[in-house]
DNA sequence: ACCAATTTTCAGAAATTTCTGAAATTATAA
DNA sequence: TTATAATTTCAGAAATTTCTGAAAATTGGT
């Protein structure tokens, strides 16, 4: 390994991290390495950087571009693919929230859904009312987290700096309408 | 296997998704049957309701309970074990979100503060403002989360159907605010 | 069209994770 | 205390995932 010394540590880290974040290791050093350098890298940089082999570097720079998190930078009298993160920390971090969602969510929603439909016999069963309320709690929050996703990041901040205040700003909503 | 087949397709999905969702096949099979299940459930009966060994329920059973996702009910007339989930499918969500948040989200902030302190030097590096940009996310995510979880499943699912309609109410209510 | 540079693919090797089942441990009851 | 029932442990086997590197495919320039 080869990395700058001052991201080594981050890099090594978010390695290990990988599985737990839906890739392997080296993708989500790869991740790191890219984000944190300023300047765009290509296949054989970080293939040296990381120590791993050029094929691994290919798969790896596959399946983060699958996740919309790098996209290509062409340098100018350079036909090598260079490659940077694809936008703001802030985006990345949205991208990966909506990707794991489509990857740890929808598959299981789908199964909900035709399991409930073909099973109009044991509609009062324990399982099926068990499996109803999960359907119904998966679908309360891709609603919500699709709604939420068009928000601007600024919006978005803001709601989140909220938190549960939201609740006391709802209350009071509801004692300025009912006063007027 | 020997899984009721009313439940049989979604227990074995839950299975190919459970490394997704932080967990091997069978923690997630185990888990999906406990809840689908109504009667509380022993060690042997799960094995061979999945087909898979003894040991294996033992490993899984625990790994469940580090999960807070199960617990024991005993059964009058029986020293077996009977496991039942903890809580209901909301109270289970919440857990397996904030157990995720611990084994997801707070190692990478620590790694990243005791980065941030380490390098009074690099202030102004890019990598350094890089770091600084995740770990206020991070923060801002784990601020949130805390908060949002104090809050009682009724609120809460107020909230989330709300969605970014937050945003017009707090518009609503500067503008109430600003006319008294 | 040809050549050289670059990227991708993929079969097999290496590493890691999961699973089994028999032995060890623990708990209960007589 | 002893016998029996139940659970846990863990070494090795099996299954799965990740990685390498050489060959194949693609790209771009001349």
């Amino acid at each position: 390994m080869n990395i700058p010394p001052d991201i080594e540590s981050f890099v090594v880290h978010f390695g290990e991290m990988g599985s737990r974040w839906g890739f392997n290791r080296t993708v989500g050093q790869m991740f790191a390495l890219i984000v944190l350098t300023e300047e765009a890298l290509n296949a054989d940089q970080i293939a040296d950087a990381l120590g791993i082999s050029r094929g691994n570097v290919s798969m790896g720079l596959k399946e983060l571009q699958s996740w919309r998190l790098v996209r290509t930078q062409p340098q100018p009298g350079d036909r090598k693919d260079y490659f940077r993160p694809n936008g703001t920390v802030w985006e990345l971090a949205m991208q990966v929230l909506s990707e794991r969602r489509k990857r740890e969510v929808d598959p299981t929603l789908s199964v909900l859904r035709s399991e409930l439909m073909n099973s109009q016999d044991e509609q009062n069963s324990y399982s099926h009312q068990k499996m109803r309320e999960i359907h119904d709690l998966l679908e309360l929050f891709i609603g919500w987290f699709d709604d939420i996703h068009k928000m601007s990041p600024e919006n978005l901040k803001t709601l989140l700096k909220l938190g549960s205040g939201v609740g006391k700003v709802l209350d009071m909503k509801d004692r300025l309408l009912t006063k007027n």
